[in-house]
DNA sequence: TTGAAAGCGCTAACAA
DNA sequence: TTGTTAGCGCTTTCAA
């Protein structure tokens, strides 16, 4: 028994009270009244009376009748990560500055999943979507273009659409030179105790890969294979990359460069069965920032993405409407241990302690 | 110019195509034919055509008519911190399960906020609402009331709707005598040397001191006053209240009872500025986990709440239609320092390395 | 086993 | 300055 459900008022509740015709009430409603040259007195009436009923328009109706329903789509990877719930973050203060509405959803590295799931936000007329480190952007791409969806990747380029990545390159030489620097401090590194952990086969991490490789032949002189390990996106798979090195050479390498913040996560998985003093000695790198990552028992340099701006480039290119199929580069951030950067929950008045 | 921006089809371009009615179509193509006794040939005709025509319904419209959405929502104080964005994972996983389609959005703590974005959703036609660390759950309740939308309170209770919370106050007695624990292995604890930082007045915060204090007083058999010090969730004004407590005192308290993981991130700000023995001896405890979080240069016991019970619990009572306005405890897990948990993310099947 | 028809709440020509 | 009207795409009685 639901005792209080009444009926939401509707534009014709208010026609009839008001003595207006619908569609009269529907343009002062929505805001249209201005340029439908209402007079001002008919408007206040109307609203006066809808803010009395408490009326609220109902927004599958005028999407379906618009055809378009004020939506606006962000796919992620997933949730539980620093790095997309920050995006989510942004996305979220975006949008809502648009007046928009936003649908975050995640497709959990599944192709198949991802394509259902866009095709379900576009069963629901979202206006444009952002798809963040898909798995199979062009088949998502496919998805969108077959029903005229504006779309933009963001953080895994494709080669369909417009793509807003960081500068995996870039980040990873920076990465990597900042680790062999930092090792350096104590004595020289050799190339074989400098491995990088982590990815598996997509633009990202090719790219780190490369900068990775590039920057060991500059900086070291040398880059011997064998240095590279994917593990996927992981922590378990990664903890066992970890662990299989540690039982291999009696030890971890003295440089380490993580491919991502998952990644890092199998590492720590790892710590969890071994002591403190298997860690002494150790630099991680890790692409990716996390607060807490930066202040972990030994030195973490990490790189933060900058998702403001790669938010931000992305709704530009929506704007946009048919943006080139290229990729956009933004610059990212090396992090040194030990530091604390603020985010976006920063960008939020702090609340007065009680 | 968007060529291939072609119009969907319709159950009427179907009805045209199969010869049948819109009405058969309808019943086809969403489900209900079995029991409205539709000749499967006729079924497998129009099923054909609409996979040929890559049919798919329009939800806005499906939505208006029955007046409801198939949309579900969840409102979260932020995104970005790893409680929320676990429970975000798992809400998703949740709603899907039940072929329905997840709408997570974030606040801010912002009761205005709240209460509008709640009428958003409403104007939406979501089905039902989770309302996850709401500042004014009352005030979002009021709203749903009056929509007669099935809700619940999640993570911080209101008197108006059921709640499903953690034991904030076992969890923090728990956390507290852990805390003890583990100072006195070297030399016992001042009562003095205990501190709870963080959280402000909202009834969680409001448990969780109850709890320390009592556990101080069984344990430590002196609870002085002065001992607590609510900062609000903003690593901003936590790390001040640290810096303060660091200047009177010259140190830091032996235990910390750190509020919640974003006051963490308040101390963690607080150790960007301070040489690394500052933090010797330190033990502390915080409510909420964060897998990093766990691995800082000193111990670290955490909560961990159970998000995927507190979940299902929440859906249990929406599925219960109007459930009594009571709250029901979720016990939460100790987590000793250096512990990585599975996550949400660990459900996912892992990727083949590449 | 199927079809006809009304209508969900709103918008947008077009008329007045 | 306002009203009339025809849908947006779908579901759902009711009738056949």
């Amino acid at each position: 028994m639901d005792r209080t459900a009444k009926k939401k008022a509707t534009i014709y509740d208010l026609s009839v009270l008001s003595g207006c015709s619908p569609s009269t009430v529907s343009a002062v409603l929505n805001g249209s009244w201005r340029q439908r040259r209402i007079k001002e007195s008919t408007a206040e009436l109307i609203q006066g009376l809808a803010a009395k009923h408490q009326y609220t328009a109902n927004l599958q109706a005028r999407g379906l009748r618009r055809s378009r329903s004020g939506l606006v789509g962000l796919l992620l990877p997933v949730h539980d990560t620093r790095y997309f719930s920050s995006m989510a973050q942004t996305f979220e203060a975006c949008v809502r500055s648009r007046g928009q509405c936003p649908v975050v959803v995640s497709a959990c590295r599944d192709p198949q999943e991802e394509r259902q799931i866009v095709e379900t936000l576009i069963s629901y007329s979202i206006e444009a979507l952002i798809v963040a480190g898909a798995t199979d952007p062009d088949g998502v791409h496919a998805v969108c273009e077959a029903a005229g969806l504006r779309h933009v990747n963001i953080d895994l380029p494709g080669t369909k659409a417009a793509s807003v990545i960081s500068d995996n390159y870039a980040g990873a030489r920076l990465l990597t030179e900042a680790i062999v620097r930092r090792c350096g401090a104590d004595r020289p590194l050799d190339a074989t105790d400098l491995h990088l952990f982590g990815g598996r086969d997509d633009h990202a991490s090719r790219e780190r890969i490369r900068g990775f490789r590039d920057a060991k032949r500059d900086v070291l002189g040398a880059d011997p294979d064998g240095c590279i390990t994917p593990t996927g996106y992981s922590p378990t798979t990664s903890r066992l990359a970890f662990e299989d090195y540690f039982e291999r050479n009696g030890r971890l390498p003295r440089g380490l460069f993580v491919n991502s913040s998952i990644n890092l996560e199998g590492l720590i998985r790892f710590m969890a069965h071994h002591p403190n003093d298997t860690f002494t000695d150790l630099v991680v790198g890790c692409y990716d920032y996390d607060p807490f990552g930066s202040f972990l028992p030994f030195p973490v340099i990490m790189i933060r993405q900058d998702v403001e701006t790669m938010i931000a480039r992305a709704f530009a290119l929506l704007d946009e409407g048919r943006p080139a199929a290229r990729i956009h580069l933004v610059t990212p951030e090396l992090v040194p241990p030990r530091t604390a950067l603020r985010g976006p929950l920063d960008a939020l008045k702090d609340e007065a302690p009680a």
